[in-house]
DNA sequence: ATAAAAACCGGACGCATGAAATGTTACACT
DNA sequence: AGTGTAACATTTCATGCGTCCGGTTTTTAT
């Protein structure tokens, strides 16, 4: 495939790029058709490069994926210390905003493609191997970000539980909406469970503070 | 492979033996090494029949994993209607043993099992459709035991989300407790989780200020 | 009871796909 | 300009699914 080009590029310009490449086909591939289809050669001909150059920086099918999903990984965080900026100081609406926060997360496809990687790193000591440590710093992450932005909460009976409930209520609902199987669509279940899981966050033992009603958003 | 015989089979027990010896071994492959490795020899083998027997019964991969989900729903279904009878009367005692059987139910290797299906089907439209319909029925009969289980509770405000609530954290806490990668194993989330899922399902609907701004949208 | 018919089971082949080894081209340094 | 090294391409090997055909056991009809 004679390249026309007589353009000068620089051995790490050339090798920056078709990383690039490369990444970007394999997560498109992820989201698109999963990770049993997400083959060598379908990714190659996603990025329009031969096989042979892949195989040349990513020698087996686990060390793409562990890359392409690093790189998810690092913007999944980014995005996330951005939006964190975003919450208002007002304890009350913090709560709320959270929840809204962790549903567009969870709720957006990207989701879909680390959910897909646990359950194939289940049978996949390798992959799986690979996996954890990119999770560990996600789940670190999160916690953080939580805990801090539900700061004072701490101090009140029950808040461990409580933010366990919720934050495995929202990984639970996301989990139904995306895949499991439905012979006729059903309606949107977030308002619904949104308004409950406040009244959880924000619990019977300080209702004064929070019984303030939260704004509805979109 | 000369079997002397002196066993008078009748064609209807050889089938049914071979069948049933098939889908147990496909279920157990489905545990033990996930749906990618569940390949048609490799369950043969473990069912000690030969592959071409097999496809007899089953000619494609599909049908052999549709009908072994069908089996494994049956039996789920009939052990969630015989526990159901054990419930007390006591409505003070009946979510929390409602919840613990929902929490058997999730928790147990059968749950990661139809979790791994879910996912598969997401990229597999030919599955997709086989599932969609056994899915379904499980969906209906959980609904309604869990609906005649807290019976009279319909009529408090909330008690949609409540249980849209509760069932998505279960299902979520499993799912994290059964595939998100871990560098180190963590206490069991299920007492702390429990005590909180306890409240959400029996709570607040006693307190007159969150009937009242409970309905925010919809 | 026995022969014909049907059902059941076992082994093997073709096709497609995934991973890996080997060969070829382009760049950098002196 | 020439050589060593890294990037890229092609070829080969291994594995798994679906299907067919031959052999055997059970049923049915006389």
């Amino acid at each position: 495939m004679a390249v026309v080009t007589p353009t000068h590029r620089t051995q790490e310009q050339r090798r920056a790029e078709t990383q690039a490449k490369v990444l970007d086909a394999t997560i498109k591939s992820l989201l698109e058709d999963g990770y049993a289809q997400t083959t060598t050669r379908h990714v190659a001909a996603l990025a329009g490069v031969s096989p042979g150059a892949m195989a040349h920086y990513y020698p087996r099918r686990v060390d793409l994926v562990a890359s392409a999903i690093e790189r998810l990984a690092e913007q999944r965080l980014e995005a996330w210390a951005e939006l964190a900026e975003t919450l208002s100081d007002d304890p009350g609406e913090r709560a709320p905003a959270l929840l809204d926060l962790l549903w567009d997360d969870f709720s957006s496809p990207l989701f879909t493609v680390f959910v897909k990687l646990w359950i194939a790193a289940a049978d996949d000591p390798e992959l799986y191997q690979r996996l954890a440590d990119t999770e560990r710093r996600i789940a670190r992450t999160i916690a953080r970000l939580a805990a801090q932005s539900i700061g004072e909460m701490q101090s009140q009976a029950g808040w461990e539980g409580r933010l366990l409930v919720v934050l495995a209520a929202v990984r639970g609902l996301a989990l139904t909406e995306h895949f499991e199987p439905r012979t006729e669509p059903l309606p949107d279940p977030w308002p619904i469970a949104r308004a409950t899981l406040i009244e959880v966050f924000a619990s019977p033992q300080n209702r004064k503070t929070t019984a303030r009603r939260e704004r509805t958003r979109r």
